[in-house]
DNA sequence: GCAATAGTGTCTGTAAGACAGTATATT
DNA sequence: AATATACTGTCTTACAGACACTATTGC
């Protein structure tokens, strides 16, 4: 279902969940780098995740899925709930006022409006691809663009610390559960999933320590073919062994303990 | 701020943050035995988890502290949030409709009473010496009792989910943080904190290993002092080494990866 | 002496982690 | 030839996990 603006903005209790909102960290990786996507609304210059309401016949991560469809394009996306942020004051900012909002907005807006309330925010986070999305704002967005992790804007609300803790949730995960299949071609090198974990970890590993160790848990194969990389030797391909890779992330593993 | 039932159920959302509730995992713990505390509301036959409101001016971890304090008598805890629940229809049941509910407590409540709307529940659980707690209920409840894990009754709503998420969570919280200072006397012996993993984690461990892991890690300390516990060999008493295991709360451990 | 529990040391196998030189492809 | 990247094997060390007998206490 399709809430239009002004309905939400004047009812949005009879349409959605009042004092709720699920914020999604999406992360995107590509050639070596992590970056984040954060959206500007109108007239502010902070920046914030995207998030958004919950639809009164949607679940929370339904709701996430819908977001991040929204401003990156995909679905079928690695999505994972990871912390709730519920404090009084967290969606208190100078730089976001109902006042400012209604000004910009040009609209009459209540000091109380349910958009201002305390809202529990409920924290999902997501890895994509970069290169595959085409980051799309909405229409009180100003702009909607990828940062790079550890050189972030300044940010709205407590957002900066969402962020924060969906990195080290994303980095917990990863010791236990493997990742790439959403990331990298089918056919990969081992220097690229090898950059990928560095990556994300923000670690070096041992090139041949990193190999032995991801195969040995049998979730990548080794092809007997190989990529042209122009001027140097060329790398051979890899794809992922899709049942020990899917066995692996219901029961997980222990990755680099 | 203590708020009148009446006023709670005639006017909620004026006090509380609606479609919000916080629903607490009170595991105890008391010789080699892991208990649940579940309440069973006037009237029903399933039980539930003590849960409650987030009032306007608390955090949700406030919140959850409240509920948790008003039924175990019990602050400073022990208490983690692991998870949240929204699905649109996780709180209807057929055992305690609004109607109903109406009925036993003789009043007037409306179908699309606020309190039987779609809530979104925050999962938090703690553990704690259940020698130490006096279950206590509230107006509209009928029994607050310790049940085993392992041999539950039939539950209200999703919360056997909850309740096997929590548990989940608690048993990997084991794997990375410290147990024992609020679980344990002052001076302990090796069995108990041995028993005391073993109970929660559902798991035997080799005693000689065990005590020399634990050593290693040194979050404990022997002690040159013995209890008498009668028939047998005086076991030695170990007390918890607080630098390194408030480090370990801190910054994690790897235990019996 | 019996019953019940506490306490303790060694060995083996596995795997993590350190480490550097050779091979290949292009210009 | 020079350059840039891919590829590979061995050694050491640490620790997990298996394993069983002796010590103490009260009755």
């Amino acid at each position: 279902m399709k809430i239009e603006i002004k309905d939400l903005i004047q009812d949005g209790p009879k349409y959605v969940l009042p004092n709720i909102s699920v914020d999604s960290v999406i992360f995107g990786y590509h050639e070596k780098e992590l970056k984040v996507l954060l959206q500007r609304p109108q007239g502010i210059s902070k920046w914030m995740l995207p998030g958004g309401y919950v639809h009164r016949d949607e679940t929370i991560k339904q709701a996430a899925e819908r977001v991040v469809k929204n401003r990156t394009g995909l679905d079928r996306l690695f999505l994972n709930q990871f912390q709730s942020f519920g404090t009084p004051t967290r969606t208190k900012d100078s730089e976001l006022t109902p006042a400012l909002f209604a000004e910009i907005n040009q609209m009459e807006l209540d000091e109380n409006h349910w958009m201002f309330d305390y809202f529990v925010s409920i924290g999902f986070y997501s890895l994509t691809e970069f290169s595959k999305v085409v980051p799309s704002g909405e229409f009180y967005l100003e702009e909607c663009t990828w940062w790079n992790i550890g050189d972030l804007p300044s940010l709205l609300y407590d957002h900066q610390e969402i962020i924060e803790a969906a990195l080290k949730a994303l980095r917990l995960h990863i010791y236990h559960y493997p990742i790439g299949y959403e990331l990298l071609p089918e056919k990969f090198t081992l220097p690229e999933i090898h950059s990928l974990y560095e990556t994300i970890l923000d670690k070096t590993f041992d090139s041949r320590n990193f190999g032995k160790k991801l195969i040995a848990t049998g979730i990548i194969k080794k092809l007997d073919e190989r990529r042209n990389i122009g001027a140097h030797r060329a790398p051979f391909l890899y794809v992922f062994d899709m049942e020990n890779y899917n066995q692996a992330l219901e029961n997980g593993y222990a990755l680099f303990v």
